[in-house]
DNA sequence: GGGATATAATTCGCATCTTAACTATATAGC
DNA sequence: GCTATATAGTTAAGATGCGAATTATATCCC
């Protein structure tokens, strides 16, 4: 389901449930469309921005962390982080270094510029964070809560009569 | 901001705003890939059912809706359509009609085809919707408030410090 | 030691998104 | 009628997402 979907149906299938679904689309999207907005007007993208987070937060003694880590604590595909960190070192934000023990590994790293640009930026992506929280800290948990709910539902039910073998016939 | 993006981050730069605003990324996220590996099991993906649906049920008297018609129902950018429906029309789900009053126009209408797998596939879907309204009618209303709240203040409040002009020199 | 297996990264093909520029067609106002 | 403006659709360039296949490297187990 796209982000930004049907949320203009005449006739919505399932009344609440269905709407309270789309929300979590819509409003993501609009968080998202923000946030490529403030990242964009210094030169980034989102990803790029969470990409140097980690790395400045927790890149470990060195500050460095392979692809394989990126990948899996940012929830992205691999094939993805390669392309990603092709453009961001092409940017001078980040350098792939071979690891000493390991030669399957990147270890991927930030740049002097890639540091500062971080440093830079952050303090006002916290205060647009800040700003942006509108609910009451009750609220919060409670929607924290309840997304939970529908994430761990969503992602341990398995799929409903999902049988493609027998296709239409065009 | 990526939909998946730094929820693992040992550091959380703010506790609880940061979170919930994380959280819905998140939660689109499982939503949307639930979505698609449903969708892609009839070989379908997410927008190009939608668009079915919206063909199939608001399509006016002669089942057709112009691309910017689709583009504004679905909010999906009309650079975007353009391809869908090329797609689409190449899977032989929908086909472009020429409009007779308005030579700017095309008509995007459900082929056959396209109506056979829409009949098939829709009540499965809404099983699948229903399914995952795991949250009670109140909590859904409460959602739904809470979610709203946060997309209004996200689109009407200003960027901060958003100045670019001055970049970084590396 | 050597073969089977697992992992890291890359590459490929494809879908989707954005913005911006372009073409063709309508329409409104002088 | 003619020019300016608006609209529909297309195209292009670039970023991001996915799954699947490939290559190089480690590791495990016999």
């Amino acid at each position: 389901m796209s982000l930004q979907t049907d949320l203009h149906m005449k006739e919505p299938i399932t009344p609440l449930a269905r709407e309270a679904m789309l929300n979590i689309y819509h409003t993501a999207n609009c968080i998202k469309k923000r946030a490529d907005e403030f990242f964009r007007s210094y030169g980034l993208s989102d990803v790029q921005f969470n990409v140097m987070m980690l790395l400045g937060h927790q890149g470990g003694a060195e500050g460095g962390l392979s692809q394989a880590q990126i990948s899996a604590m940012m929830l992205v595909n691999r094939a993805n982080i390669t392309a990603l960190i092709d453009r961001m070192e092409k940017a001078g934000l980040v350098e792939r270094t071979a690891a000493p023990t390991d030669r399957r590994y990147n270890i991927v790293k930030l740049t002097g510029y890639g540091r500062s640009l971080l440093a830079r930026v952050e303090p006002l992506y916290i205060e647009e964070i800040k700003q942006a929280a509108v609910l009451e800290p009750a609220e919060q948990k409670q929607l924290i809560v309840m997304l939970e709910k529908i994430r761990r539902n969503v992602s341990e039910r398995p799929l409903i009569n999902n049988k493609p073998k027998t296709e239409i016939s065009r």
